[in-house]
DNA sequence: ATTGAAGGTGAACGAACGTTTACTATATAG
DNA sequence: CTATATAGTAAACGTTCGTTCACCTTCAAT
């Protein structure tokens, strides 16, 4: 029932980029008066689908932008009523630790087949400086760039493909480590 | 040089969810004047750091929340001059196109293995009724909950995994299809 | 029939908003 | 040295902000 209205001012915030001020809320509704948009906006934080700062700005409230989480659905399909129940999560938080040193690259090839990342998946990868072993790393190695795991044996450095049909890389002059692969999406 | 400026008011973004007033600026950064912000934020604006509603109100800029995509990196990694040139985006927008009907699950078992899938991943599905041939589907199969492909040979439905080890599955009785998979994601 | 929520209008409040203008100090360049 | 751009303060502007109060319907419960 209530749906409609946090549709709508979802809506606004995907546009804009931004919640919307009692004025514009009522502009959305066709209220005529800003106070039809206060007491509405009221229970629409009893329902926690909005907050309020200490300013009386309006955020987004924990089920607005949020992803809902199942466990696995042995059990079934949650009911309506189970839903409210449900975690909730946004994507970005979830993946992405440091933004600043966070890129996407395509995958290509199938070195990396047997550790489930195919061509075309996309990798979600964090420059940084320590790489540790057994992590996926963008690496370029004498010259060549390539995404591979990272083994440290003692002193030997040297990356090794996810698929049995290639051979191990020893780097044979230089290895220059650029980033660790935090997360693979592939997207159908 | 003006990234600590970026970072802190990111950092303000992330905290409260919203982007601060001017005066709220200049109180960040230990200025005395609005006026300070107001050419701050105008310089950082030029940069794309920030945008403007036509009210005045501040957004996030297109390199604000949003990651860096870079094609493959066998052109070695970008330059600091290059990554100005570098798309951008989040992961939400790019990832999901209804969040009413996306839930987030996590996936048991080997049996879908040779697509790229494997125990532990997440998964994000839609709820949808109209589920194609050649579909990751969840679906609930006499009584049981799995995940599979989608065929559609003709009249006859039926769900196929992607593992050699198993085969595949006809329904004898009910086949419910309550989601499509939409994306896979892979934690490390 | 009376009461009492709900859901809306309309006006008013002080505070906070984005913006502008004027002024000051401090560098930097010619 | 002088001119000029830069980075800041300070005060003031009209507007919009969130909030409150008084009031009016409508409709369901007592």
């Amino acid at each position: 029932m209530e749906d409609k209205y946090i549709n709508k001012i979802a809506g606004f915030y995907k546009q804009r980029r931004r919640m919307p001020s009692y004025a514009e809320i009522a502009e959305l509704f066709g209220f005529g008066s800003k106070n039809a948009a206060f007491k509405l906006v009221n229970k629409l934080i009893d329902q926690k689908f909005l907050e309020k700062d200490k300013k009386g700005k309006l955020l987004p409230g924990e089920t607005f932008g949020s992803l809902k989480v199942l466990g696995f659905v042995e059990a079934g399909w949650p009911s309506p009523a189970e839903e409210q129940l449900l975690d909730t999560m946004t994507l970005d938080e979830f993946l992405i630790s440091n933004k600043e040193a966070t890129y996407m690259l395509t995958v290509k090839g199938d070195s990396m087949m047997d550790a489930g990342i195919i061509s075309g998946d996309l990798v979600l990868v964090e420059r940084t400086n320590d790489a540790k072993d057994g992590n996926i790393v963008v690496a370029e190695v004498d010259g060549e760039w390539t995404m591979k795991y990272l083994r440290k044996r003692g002193k030997e450095i040297y990356l090794e493909p996810a698929n049995k049909k290639y051979s191990k890389i020893i780097p044979k002059e230089t290895l220059k480590i650029a980033a660790v692969v935090k997360a693979v999406i592939r997207k159908y």
